[in-house]
RNA sequence: GGUCGCUUAGCUCAACGGUAGAGCGCUUCAUUCACAUUGAAGAGGUUAAAGGUUCAAAUCCUUUAGCGACCACCA
């Protein structure tokens, strides 16, 4: 052995031999326990980031289960990340001086596919990398055809039982990357504008849309307002750039009297609100912006001109007919930004299919609230709760190519839709029309929703044995997007829990707590991090010293320092090992009484350690498991003990030497689903080339 | 505006009802020793503030002050 442990010159071998001897490999083996976790599958076209790192929580889980005993599966997978995905090639298109709209439908999607797969097996390399016990003979993409087929198959269910809809209703609808998102993918984002008092019939308003007046169906105002009492239901003639029309006044119990001048204009085309208030009294819906961004015909003059110009040329029209009051520059409100590409969202009327979320929410709420589905940290139960009482219907069409197509048809006839899982030959409704497929795809959240279920029932012997899925272990910032849908849809596809367990893990920050960002200079890469210092001292250092669920401030130093401790881990199996090498020369030495007395305190010592260790693990305190091994085999072990009995174990004293060893390699055994490969390392120096850490048992 | 959380050693954080801890940094000393990616010794904290519960509080409760995250249809 040297005297540095370098994980540049071991660590590939290793996972190669893990591989090579099937260790990952899981099976249908009734006389064990199964324990399973399914990898939150990364994105297949980009690099691993720290937060992917936080995987090694499931390491961590998998190593020690399968240690303990249990038939373990850890499922990995790609995310084809539909608009994700998307976005990035089209940024990729526009280096080459091109853009979506320069291919066909099939051609992109074939062409997007490419771009992935020549990206995807980089992903999975780098999560070997990090050491992940992944069963790759059994990896899944989401957009492989038997996980399509499931999605369908849900899909078609959630039909069957009326719990997907198709509605023209008003979605968050992003212009520029020509889709539209649900709910969750919008940003609320702080923003400065002006609200413009304008003059609206025998009334003044308060707009900062003035722009979309042309949509205008009616006038609103609070039922308790007296100052307008005395005008609901009546009609009132507004004075326009268009010329003079006439509109309705209705009570509505959303409007602030204390806003503005208490008067709003309601637009049910392009605000979420007077959407709702067009509803209660049967208003028209006009749109005068269209899916472009752009004012359409009803804008008269206007018609062609994107909102912000449209709104800058429509102020000053109407200053010059003196039909502005006055203007609030400085007024702050949020508005609704596309998350990707951080536009201004425009609320516009669209078809769309809607997934009724009530129902399957309130069966998530009952599992998460008996706590048959376990949250760890606690303290985010009551954030899933919230949500899951919270949620509203799902939009989960887009306007995007690369994704899973919905497999809905048209009736042309009928002007009716249909629902298939396999490619209808001939339309279901009338019979014989020329019907045609919805060009939009899914959320891709709809797909991974059923990620846990999906990945299994490819084979249902393996569906059998591990589902519910043992654990499902994920960043906290994801709880609403996939968590708490994959327990609405799985409790919905299966009947049963997908999860007995939700583990979340916090974010990666840098050395300060600061966000990790590019822009800010602080990211630091996993890959680096593991040439340099090795994937054991990498994933301790996002362990140690951190609480579970907890934001972890990381940084390069953190990584040395742990980097340290692999390194001592190896010294204290070198001394070991050297005197294990010559202790058949020297003759037999007998402990003193002194000696003994050691060796019985280190024995009793030991066992203490492992009972606290087997209770933080089993209670997923893995960082109170992990300092408490540090503690005891640095300066317990190696600093007390080694140091007590070393000029014994050098003259060739086999008790004191067997005691230290025997620890030593049990303490072995608990590290190593922290840090596995100096453990495995060590692991083969003392039992054989051939033998694994990964076949005892703890 | 709502919800959740945070405030402990210079920095980043543990401990969550029973004598204040770690990592990094700092000071002093020790190298023919498994490891200087080391060892020994040490400095450094009335655990944000106030009140309460308790034999006992950093830990439970209340209030206050800062900070942060997430959510929200104020036109």
């Amino acid at each position: 052995m040297d005297s540095k442990y370098s994980p540049q010159l071991v660590e590939e071998k290793i996972y190669r031999g893990w591989e090579e001897k099937n260790l990952f490999k899981a099976t249908v083996n009734k006389n064990k326990k199964p324990f399973s976790i399914i990898l939150p599958p990364p994105n297949a076209n980009a690099n691993l980031h720290l937060g992917h790192a936080m995987y090694a929580y499931e390491d961590i889980m998998i190593r020690y289960k399968k240690l303990s005993g249990f038939e373990t599966l850890w499922l990995p997978g790609a995310d084809h990340a539909g608009f994700e995905t998307q976005f990035v090639y089209e940024k990729h298109l526009k280096k080459e001086g091109k853009s979506r709209f320069d291919f066909n439908r099939e051609t992109l999607y074939k062409n997007i596919m490419e771009f992935v797969m020549n990206n995807r097996s980089n992903m999975e390399n780098q999560l070997k990398r990090l050491g992940f016990a992944l069963d790759w003979s059994r990896k899944k993409f989401t957009i492989d055809e038997d996980i399509i087929k499931a999605v369908y198959k849900t899909f078609k269910k959630l039909s069957d039982e009326g719990l997907v809809y198709r509605e023209k209703r008003l979605v968050n609808y992003c212009t520029f990357c020509g889709t539209s998102f649900s709910d969750l993918e919008v940003v609320h984002k702080e923003k400065i504008s002006s609200l413009y008092y304008m003059k609206y019939g025998p009334f003044t308003l308060a707009t900062t849309r003035p722009e979309t007046k042309f949509g205008d169906t009616a006038v609103a105002v609070n039922p308790k307002d007296k100052r307008y009492k005395g005008w609901i239901g009546k009609e009132v003639e507004v004075e326009g750039l268009n010329g003079k029309f006439k509109l309705k006044v209705v009570a509505e119990n959303s409007v602030d009297p204390k806003f503005g001048t208490g008067v709003v204009k309601v637009t049910p085309a392009h605000d979420f609100t007077d959407f709702e208030t067009g509803k209660h009294h049967n208003l028209e819906l006009k749109q005068v912006i269209g899916f472009d961004g752009k004012l359409n015909e009803l804008a008269g003059p206007y018609q062609g001109l994107y909102v912000n110009e449209a709104r800058k040329k429509i102020v000053d029209d109407m200053q010059t007919k003196g039909l502005i009051v006055k203007i609030k520059e400085d007024y702050s409100h949020r508005v609704g930004t596309c998350y990707k590409c951080g536009r201004i969202l425009e609320p516009l009327p669209k078809e769309q299919w809607f997934v009724k979320v009530r129902p399957l929410a309130e069966k998530a709420q009952k599992l998460v609230d008996k706590d048959e589905i376990k949250i760890v940290p606690k303290k985010f139960k009551k954030v899933l709760l919230w949500w899951l009482k919270n949620f509203r219907d799902w939009n989960i069409s887009r306007q995007i190519v690369w994704g899973i197509r919905i497999p809905a048809y048209h009736c042309k006839t009928k002007d009716d839709w249909f629902i298939s899982t396999d490619k209808p030959v001939k339309c279901q409704i009338c019979g014989d029309c020329d019907f045609q497929q919805d060009t939009d795809t899914f959320d891709t959240w709809f797909s991974s929703a059923q990620w846990p279920f999906a990945t299994l029932r490819v084979n249902p012997s393996l569906f059998d044995y591990f589902y519910p899925t043992s654990v499902m272990e994920t960043g906290y910032d994801i709880l609403p997007w996939w968590v708490a849908r994959m327990i609405m849809v799985g409790v919905f596809a299966t009947g049963k829990k997908p999860f007995e367990t939700v583990f979340l893990h916090g974010m990666v920050r840098d050395r300060n707590g600061q966000k990790m960002s590019k822009s800010k200079g602080n990211v630091i890469d996993p890959i680096l991090m593991i040439d340099k210092y090795g994937a054991d001292a990498l994933r301790s250092a996002l362990i140690f010293g951190t609480k579970e669920g907890g934001d972890v401030a990381l940084s390069e130093q953190k990584v040395v320092g742990m980097r340290n401790f692999v390194n001592k881990i190896w010294n204290m199996g070198r001394f070991i090992e050297m005197n294990n090498q010559v202790k058949s020369q020297k003759s037999k030495v007998k402990s003193t009484i002194q000696n003994s007395k050691v060796l019985k305190e280190l024995e009793k010592e030991y066992k203490k350690e492992k009972k606290q260790y087997l209770k933080y693990m089993n209670s997923y305190q893995f960082s109170q498991a992990l300092g408490l091994v540090y503690e005891f085999i640095w300066h317990r072990f190696a600093d007390y003990y080694i140091e007590q009995l070393k000029d014994e174990v050098i003259n060739g004293n086999i008790e004191a030497l067997g005691g230290l060893k025997e620890v030593y390699l049990e303490n072995l055994k608990m590290l190593h689903p922290f840090i596995p490969f100096v453990t495995e390392t060590v692991w083969k120096v003392f039992m054989g080339k051939e033998k694994s850490i990964l076949n005892s048992e703890l």
